[in-house]
DNA sequence: GTTCCACAGGAAAATATGGAGG
DNA sequence: CCTCCATATTTTCCTGTGGAAC
């Protein structure tokens, strides 16, 4: 049933990175300075897990290598390296240039003043999973070196600047942000379907499977991938040959409410009031949705504002349109 | 057909929110 | 406390579309 088992990984980086055109673009264009000969700089990513910041990092990266040979990159998990002594370590480890460091023996100048030193081919540093590190020091030090520009990838930047003092908040503050959103249903399911194409055999994962995997994965694609691999295994074990919607009930149970249940905690005042309206009075147009809700709210927002709910709302498969134009009508996804 | 109208959703301006620094 | 700044949300203005009424 699998033909390429590698495409499911976690950390597998595909040929064609998909929805995340305008980050690469900002990537990319902040990168290309330091690619060609300028100082390095400092950008931050950030973003919910799974929204895709390490695999677009060295997607980027991997681009500046194709296209300027002379370029290094180096991905630290600070999860694995969370000392400042064992990031300073891999750093150099991975550059060549720690055959004769031991541990314990090596005091922390020397490292740092080994990466001062290094004269070579610019390096960019991917700082994965970055909120890890015990200390901030790395980030100084890597932005005081012309030779290395660093991606400092982390859940939020407001946490991640918490944790800075404030020499080196400055200093970081006009460095470039790339913020990154979870991916919308619609994106997992185009993702899904292109891990699916190479990494099964064909016919053996169902459209309305991705569709049932993007639905309950809640924008992360790292849980999303996850589940297709249980769904896999599960299906492999039990000597199914193809995943069908009962192989991954069975391997996920009750995924779907939880995650549902998520969607609706993070709706605010006025999103909970239209989803509420549509599910109490069933299919409703748009205008007579605005009619309910106007009546409802003390401080109503403008009708465009509703009509933007509406595509949250149905983006994350609470609710369900309807009709094309004129005769386009809401209701409510029921729960099962 | 043709016209009309409610719709979707983009762009940009306006406004609210939240934190940092004075 | 206020001001500045970045970000997020809302409003305003708008274009294009297709079903409905004529």
């Amino acid at each position: 049933m699998i033909r390429d088992a590698e495409v499911l990984d976690e950390g597998f980086v595909p040929n064609d990175l998909q929805h995340r055109d305008a980050e690469l673009t900002h990537l990319e264009s902040t990168l290309r300075p330091f690619a060609d000969g300028a100082p390095g700089q400092s950008i931050i990513i950030t973003g919910p897990t799974g929204a895709g910041k390490t695999v677009t990092s060295k997607y980027v990266t991997g681009q500046l290598t194709d296209a300027v040979p002379n370029i290094q990159t180096v991905h630290l998990n600070c999860w694995r390296s969370h000392t400042q002594f064992r990031a300073f370590y891999s750093i150099l480890d991975e550059l060549g240039l720690a055959t004769d460091i031991h541990r314990g023996s090596t005091p922390h100048d020397e490292l740092i003043s080994r990466l001062e030193a290094y004269d070579g081919d610019p390096v960019v540093v991917i700082l994965d999973e970055a909120d890890q590190l015990d200390s901030t020091d790395i980030f100084y030090d890597l932005h005081s070196l012309p030779k290395f520009a660093q991606l400092i990838v982390a859940n939020e930047r407001d946490q991640l600047f918490g944790r800075l003092n404030s020499r080196l908040q400055s200093r970081l503050q006009s460095s470039e942000h790339v913020p990154m959103s979870r991916y919308t249903p619609e994106e997992l399911v185009s993702i899904l379907e292109v891990r699916v194409r190479w990494g099964f055999e064909e016919e053996t994962v169902s459209p309305d499977v991705i569709e049932r995997i993007a639905d309950a994965a809640a924008g992360d694609a790292r849980v999303a991938l996850g589940m297709l691999r249980r769904a896999a295994n599960y299906a492999i074990r039990e000597g199914h040959d193809e995943i069908t919607f009962d192989v991954l009930e069975a391997a996920m149970p009750d995924a779907r409410e939880q995650i549902r249940q998520r969607n609706v905690d993070a709706l605010n005042d006025h999103q909970r009031t239209v989803f509420d309206i549509i599910r109490a009075y069933g299919p409703l147009s748009p205008q007579d949705i605005y009619e309910h809700y106007e009546a409802k709210m003390s401080d109503p927002n403008q009708l465009r504002t509703v009509k933007s709910y509406l595509s949250k709302l149905t983006e994350y498969r609470l609710i369900e349109a309807e009709g094309s134009t004129r005769d386009r009508t809401y209701r409510a996804v029921q729960s099962q």
